[in-house]
DNA sequence: GCAAAAGTGTTGAGCTTACACCCATGA
DNA sequence: TCATGGGTGTAAGCTCAACACTTTTGC
């Protein structure tokens, strides 16, 4: 009942094989970048151990087999390759094109996710799992350079209309720290003083009374994000 | 060498056998919406002529076995059950419940596409081939009700920050027409004055010698859209 | 006290919005 | 001449960027 169709298949055999399906993700985490303290986007990537590119790294993924939703899937594959439970996870896009792989036609089905620090600190490091800096990446296997362009690009764009910065974060943080990551994400100098009130001014950031201590200078407030995680047809809550 | 899981399939069988891959298509266009002029969203749909869903309407598309590109099939299968050329086609989701069809794992990628008023009037349109009015549908096969309801979310919210407008209208058009266009995928009302003023302050709106006779009042000027068509990894050029 | 980040106030530029108004055409 | 949509002008109001200023901590 199993129909395998290996790397020797000739070019008519090709033809009439179904494209494979398979779930990849990009993840994002915000890393101190060296001494300087200044945050950078990180990703873990997976060395790839067969034919083809053996060797290379790749962004984790699999095949979609078991009989579970796309989202599902994407979450599953994540805990198995990197062991991380991302704070929020979207469909980024489906890459078909004809010769994604040279052994098979392959259509990748991919998602995007943000992890907290404390996660991504966490996560599994071994020979074959590292993070690297998403903006300095060798050259990757497949077409996941391009997919992970694609990614930075979601990532900056949707940053600048939507509340996802916090999903880069712990659950309490001070305001300092979103623009930090703003700051980060979008490669730019923004005004302590209008960005503060900007965030003030959104009703899904909520004061507590805690204040961040351990600092060298004035304790700044905590906050604490209480919006929706996101859109899309899955899981639709607001625009 | 071709494996065929049928619908007898047990379920044993079906959690082993691969989802197959489908590519749908969401088309809009827009028509006068009865003697009143205005403008409305409509849409072709195909009726399904077998199980499941048999008897059905449904979003034009197919299973995805050519040696093509995901968008090359999105295409070509628009052309083959409508008869359509879109001026602009761009992919909108990945669909992969578990119980989208009951009779196999299906998962669609779906694409949206916009045509122009000249080419949806050619479109054939027979038995089993229909324009409906795409806020009023009745219930539809598979999932394909929520996959509409995205689709126009999708378009409403890209029609306010890009300019997508266009490819809804012909190559000539009057800022007046722009507006209606406007008007009727947002459904609301807006100011003439400051709305052209708007669309002179965009660059890749440009205006010709011409202006569009037999009206019965001053006739406008005629423009012409000179912009990119569209963004997306495989179609990229410009945010 | 001093340095530095937290946090507040103020002002001017630029953009949007509402609406008054002129223009050109068919009837 | 009049009705109507095409097209222009303009002033109020809002948002945002720039930056001066006060507050609170560690050293």
């Amino acid at each position: 009942m199993k129909t395998v169709y290996t790397s020797s298949a000739n070019v008519a055999e090709r033809r009439l094989a179904p494209p494979s399906l398979a779930i990849s993700t990009v993840i994002f985490a915000l890393r101190s970048d060296g001494p300087s303290g200044r945050k950078a986007l990180w990703l873990p990537l997976v060395r790839r151990i067969r034919e083809p590119y053996k060797g290379l790294w790749a962004l984790p993924g699999g095949p979609l087999v078991h009989d579970e939703s796309l989202q599902d899937a994407a979450a599953r594959n994540l805990r198995d390759t990197t062991g991380l439970a991302p704070e929020y996870l979207e469909q980024l896009y489906a890459f078909g094109g004809l010769h994604r792989s040279p052994t098979q036609r392959v259509v990748s089905i991919v998602y995007w996710a943000l992890v907290q620090p404390t996660e991504a600190a966490l996560a599994d490091e071994s020979e074959n799992v590292r993070w690297f800096h998403a903006d300095r990446l060798d050259e990757l296997a497949f077409d996941h350079n391009a997919i992970v362009d694609y990614a930075l690009w979601r990532l900056r764009n949707k940053m600048a209309y939507s509340s996802i910065a916090y999903h880069l974060l712990g659950e309490f943080f001070t305001l300092a720290q979103v623009r930090e990551v703003y700051e980060a994400v979008l490669d730019c100098r923004l005004d302590p003083a209008n960005f503060r009130r900007q965030l003030k001014a959104t009703p899904e950031i909520e004061a507590t009374g805690e204040y961040l201590q351990g600092g060298k200078h004035r304790p700044p407030r905590l906050y604490r994000f209480t919006g929706a995680p996101g859109l899309g047809p899955d899981n639709r809550s607001t625009p």
